[in-house]
DNA sequence: GCGACAAAGATTGCATACAATGACATAGCC
DNA sequence: GGCTATGTCATTGTATGCAATCTTTGTCGC
């Protein structure tokens, strides 16, 4: 018996059963949602074929994306084993956000230098629709918020470089702090993103640079860093 | 006649005739140092069926390299054009020298405060072979030494995001002042280097930054960063 | 002579087939 | 019984072939 029963095989056909052919693009960001939103935990495997299966595309393309994923730091790409969703160590964690605090505390004192209304008012609005989300209890949504604020300060910097260096961090940070929150801490404080836009209205660059720096570092110390990781279970110690 | 005729056809053989067949890491590197040392000077061409002859592989694997050159944003990717060397603006060279300095203002700062003796020592050497190329007038060894300066003082820290970062903006630098560098000056002045190292010996952070910060900018002080880049020979003026 | 259109050529995009490598399970040996 | 060896299976690594797209050049009409 073929080994392929679930769906049809003859054409190509992702998984909606849509005919509608996507782009390496769209590929990409689905993973990398399905990723943030914790879908795929770190750790998991990444099959070329399975994913090729998936998005009724080949693996050529698959391939495409994963060094896409790969140069960003968010999947690993073990040779002859394959790729799997990144599971970081807490000591890249300490590494992460030591970047971080670097990019970010050039980021907000740029921003306090050359920051227009416009730019300020699309940050109030961003920390209302995290405020919204916390009110909500909409959890899911607030994690990505909460880290897409981040990376809204390094849009408006409007620095490229810095951009996307931030966008791995900032993914980084969702799997981190999957793995090492403690149970009921949230991701963010917003009202310490609301400090943050305060001082950059002001044009307050000392004080925003040191909001951030105090938010990064509540964010690591909300974290439960001890060195075993919830990777590999044990079997032998819980039957013990 | 077949179109190929500089070289025998039957095996797949690299540009030296040796029949060792290359890993994808030394085409990287290979292709990498070309562009380091100018031999792949900005927006040059990089065409995947020619590269691979070139190295004597197919073009699945050139493409694999490409893609993670073009990660690091040495080469740019067209689509259904191709990839082209970087050839950095104005623009994009204020954003990479603005980028350099966030990261690197951080680096000096963590080296002040945890360099060990043998780290300062490694970086004492490493000016020194700066210095012995400078005064055999080695351009082409100085201009890899002075921006490995930095990539090493990244090493050093061991933070292995911010490493990848900057390795990537010293690749950019080298086309940076390929293309905007003023006649006669050097890349940088390894007395710079010197009172950096000294500042960091010391573990003087503050100094350390602010040595750091008016070595970059003297470098980008040293650039005639007009709009007009040497990028695509205009024909007509040259036979006008 | 100048502009638009069309065909030819070259190059990238993508899928597929096969080779190579690693993981797992079974069998054999100490 | 535990450890090593070997064969099988699953998955990635690589090459190749065809389709799609862009560039160029030649031709036509104005």
């Amino acid at each position: 018996m073929p080994k392929g029963s679930s769906t049809r095989e003859k054409k190509p056909v992702n998984e909606a059963g849509s005919a509608r052919p996507l782009s390496n693009q769209e590929i990409y960001e689905r993973i990398y949602e399905a990723v943030s939103e914790r879908r795929l935990p770190p750790g998991t495997k990444l099959s070329e074929e399975k994913l090729g299966r998936a998005f009724g595309v080949s693996r050529t393309r698959i391939r495409e994306v994963l060094c896409r994923l790969s140069s960003e730091k968010i999947v690993g790409l073990i040779p002859n084993r394959g790729a799997f969703v990144a599971s970081p160590t807490v000591e890249e964690t300490h590494a992460v956000f030591e970047a971080r605090k670097a990019i970010e505390i050039a980021l907000v004192k740029i921003l306090a230098e050359r920051a227009s209304p416009k730019d300020v008012s699309r940050l109030r609005q961003h920390a209302a629709e995290e405020h919204a989300a916390r009110l909500t209890g909409d959890w899911k949504r607030l994690i990505r918020l909460s880290g897409d604020f981040h990376v809204l300060i390094a849009e408006l910097a409007g620095n490229p470089f810095l951009l996307e260096t931030m966008r791995a961090l900032v993914s980084l940070t969702r799997l981190i702090v999957f793995l090492y929150d403690s149970p009921r801490t949230p991701a963010c404080l917003d009202h310490e993103h609301e400090l943050i836009v305060d001082a950059i209205q002001r044009g307050d660059a000392p004080k925003a640079e040191r909001e951030m720096v105090e938010h990064i570092n509540h964010v690591v110390g909300s974290l439960q860093l001890k060195e075993e990781k919830v990777d590999e279970i044990d079997i032998e110690k819980i039957f013990a």
